[in-house]
RNA sequence: GGUGAGAUACUCAAGUGGCCAACGAGGGCAGACUGUAAAUCUGCUGGUUUUUACCUUCGGAGGUUCGAAUCCUCCUCUCACCA
């Protein structure tokens, strides 16, 4: 790999990169040279339930270890007793070490999906903040302003609408940037949303005179399935990396055209060449459009199941929706009958009420073995059937 | 610390004694059309097989009333202005 296509890489779907200069020089050293150099990302130790949008970042660190990075990654186990102020923010309970080291192992099975874990170093902000004290927090504390501190997007935001900003919540960043004065980061990637943060790596490494100031690269925010907000887990538009081969296919498949080529940027190990000449096939008619969104459904979940998972996940899918016949696995249920029709369909998991299951058999959305059945009273005997409530939701019921 | 305003379903937001399970918008779900895309159109969107009914819900707890989201009392929280 040359410099040029190592930083072209490294430059792929960024949103901003500051101190670009220092990246060539850390790239050149590493290509030309052998020499190492570590770059930084911090994780919450809480819940570690990742989805792609953590995967970008995750992928940016992943080309840098294919560069000849070295990746620190911290688990902030102190800081999250703080809560990060970005957006809402309500004091976190406090983890007992035994979760968080619980979570620390989970992050690693899910992580090392896309990290090398030759080249990581798994680590934990509490390890070094503790032993600084109140003396070394003070310390911290003198090395910034509150003016300064006001220039960040979301406390002014808050200080102009009167929202309470908590003192401890001025901590944040600088405990995060002291991370980096502590391990000597060359460079440190994160959100957008966290810019503020990451500059405040390289002003402290200036402060604390660690004769450098580490490079700062931002991914952008993933947007959700719904294409506007962003990924979420408490907005349910997230695909997590460890769900099941076919509800990842059929998720990247949902999204619309438009989100697939964002997809595709932040997501896909192609290269942007191919992934130019795909968009310009559909736009000159000479690409299906679905048929690329496949690709990148397969790619998708190869990435995180295998080649077998992801021929199989299409295979069932076609199966399912082009020829809309039915999925070959479905969750079983055994029921005593007779059982009225809304119970059993809330009883196999397929709506949430009976009310609901009497709204959806009004509307002809449910389907007994392929039939659409709209009797709200109907009675279910001993027997065997397929149920079945709009487009994706299937279940085998057995009446006894 | 003082004064004033407010808290309604997933979100925003009407409603100021009965016609309120509560207008409207967004979101969501479903149907049609499709490529499980987008756009568009339509229906639904607290729960319960007593389904032209019943039960629970309008910050919390009491109270007035035949009847309360609506009136009264206390409490909790939020916001604004002043200090």
């Amino acid at each position: 790999m040359t410099v040029t296509e190592a930083l072209a890489e490294i430059r792929r779907g960024t949103a901003e990169i500051i101190d670009e200069a220092r990246i060539e020089a850390l790239v050149k050293g590493a290509l030309d040279e052998g020499k190492t150099f570590s770059v930084k990302a911090g994780f919450d130790p809480t819940a570690p339930d990742l989805h792609l949008g953590h995967t970008v970042l995750l992928n940016k660190l992943a080309a840098f270890q294919r560069i000849g990075g070295r990746v620190q990654f911290i688990i902030g186990d102190f800081t999250a007793q703080i809560g990060d102020p970005t957006g809402k923010s309500e004091t976190r309970k406090k983890l007992l070490p035994e979760q968080i080291a619980e979570n620390a192992k989970s992050y690693k099975e899910q992580v090392f999906k896309i990290l090398d874990p030759e080249k990581t170093d798994v680590l934990f902000n509490a390890d070094w903040i503790n032993p600084i004290g109140a003396a070394g927090m003070l310390e911290l504390t003198t090395l910034m302003n509150v003016a300064r501190m006001l220039e960040r997007d979301d406390f002014e935001k808050r200080y102009k609408s009167g929202t309470p900003i908590s003192i401890s919540e001025f901590i944040y960043p600088l405990l995060q940037g002291f991370d980096s004065v502590h391990l000597d980061s060359d460079i440190e990637i994160g959100g957008t949303d966290q810019k503020f943060n990451l500059l405040m790596g390289r002003h402290l490494q200036r402060a604390y005179e660690k004769g450098k100031e580490q490079a700062v690269l931002m991914m952008p925010i993933l947007e959700g399935l719904d294409g506007v907000q962003k990924m979420s887990k408490s907005l349910n538009n997230y695909i997590g990396v460890a769900e099941a081969p076919g509800e990842m296919f059929g998720k990247v498949l949902s999204i619309s055209d438009e989100l697939m080529w964002r997809y595709y940027e932040l997501l896909s190990h192609k290269s942007l060449a191919e992934i130019a000449r795909l968009k310009a096939d559909v736009e000159q008619g000479a690409a299906h459009p679905k048929k690329v969104k496949e690709a990148l459904a397969m790619e998708i979940v190869e990435r995180f199941h295998s080649v077998t998972d992801a021929e199989a996940a299409k295979a069932e899918f076609d199966r399912v929706h082009a020829k809309s016949e039915l999925p070959s696995d479905m969750p079983e249920f055994e029921l005593d009958g007779p059982v009225w029709i809304a119970k059993a369909l809330q009883d196999c998991g397929l709506e949430a009420s009976t009310s609901q299951a009497r709204r959806d058999l009004k509307q002809g959305a449910v389907k007994i073995d392929q039939e659409k059945v709209d009797d709200e009273q109907l009675q279910l005997e001993a027997g065997e059937y397929i149920l079945q409530v709009g487009k994706r939701k299937f279940a085998r019921v057995k009446v006894k």
